[in-house]
DNA sequence: TGCGTATATTCGAAATATCGAATATACTGC
DNA sequence: GCAGTATATTCGATATTTCGAATATACGCA
């Protein structure tokens, strides 16, 4: 495979690399919601919301519709909340390892 | 959900984010192999691909056995190579919808 | 022990990501 | 047009990532 492809590839896994855009995709999982909401649910300032609601954007993972003075969005691919889902598998059944590596980058992050 | 648990979820996607560490998971999705093989068919340097090894590795996402004076690596969890099927099948349809775009953008260019 | 191979780690420079503050844009209703 | 609300963008400081070069560690074998 080309080195552009996985590149391309990599980016979206970069999209997905932040936690405020897993929260947005989280609270995006099964409606689409207006950028005011979607901030008031998660807390974060309105710049930054919309910063990363830019490079969700740019990457095609959510798309958005004006009405009005209002951006609704949504997740444009129902197999980017298949790959959640399964995530989701992954972290449950990696719990006790996830705990451990939890400590791991604590530690490691404490000691930078 | 707690930030926390958004945090780690961020970091397994920011450890497949780069096109190297992509290409390490394609080569390793059927079979381990060692670090040199890896080295080989990726064409990367030694301690550039050791680093990536050691991202993968400090995520949990790939394990690694000692054989001598050899590393084996392999993927952990067969749900992520789960997410790596679906992320193929979402880039297939997203390359689908990005042609036809192009073909739609095209097409409206020719009736000018 | 000493040499060769395999792999990992450390270091420093350059590139990139992230944040809040400030500002800009767009739309609604008066 | 003007005020108010919703959203986006720009800017600059700080933090993180990435790379190659250099070095370290581990193992097998003579």
């Amino acid at each position: 495979m080309q080195e552009t492809l996985r590149t391309y590839k990599a980016s979206i896994f970069r999209a997905l690399s932040h936690p405020t855009r897993i929260a947005i995709l989280e609270v995006l999982r099964d409606r689409e919601l207006s950028a005011r909401t979607i901030q008031e649910k998660l807390g974060v300032e309105q710049a930054n919301l919309s910063q990363h609601l830019a490079i969700l954007r740019s990457h095609q993972v959510v798309v958005n519709r004006k009405d009005g003075n209002q951006v609704f969005y949504s997740i444009r691919s129902p197999l980017l909340v298949e790959v959640l889902d399964i995530m989701r598998l992954y972290f449950q059944s990696s719990l006790t390892d996830a705990i451990q590596m939890l400590g791991e980058v604590e530690r490691e992050a404490s000691t930078r």
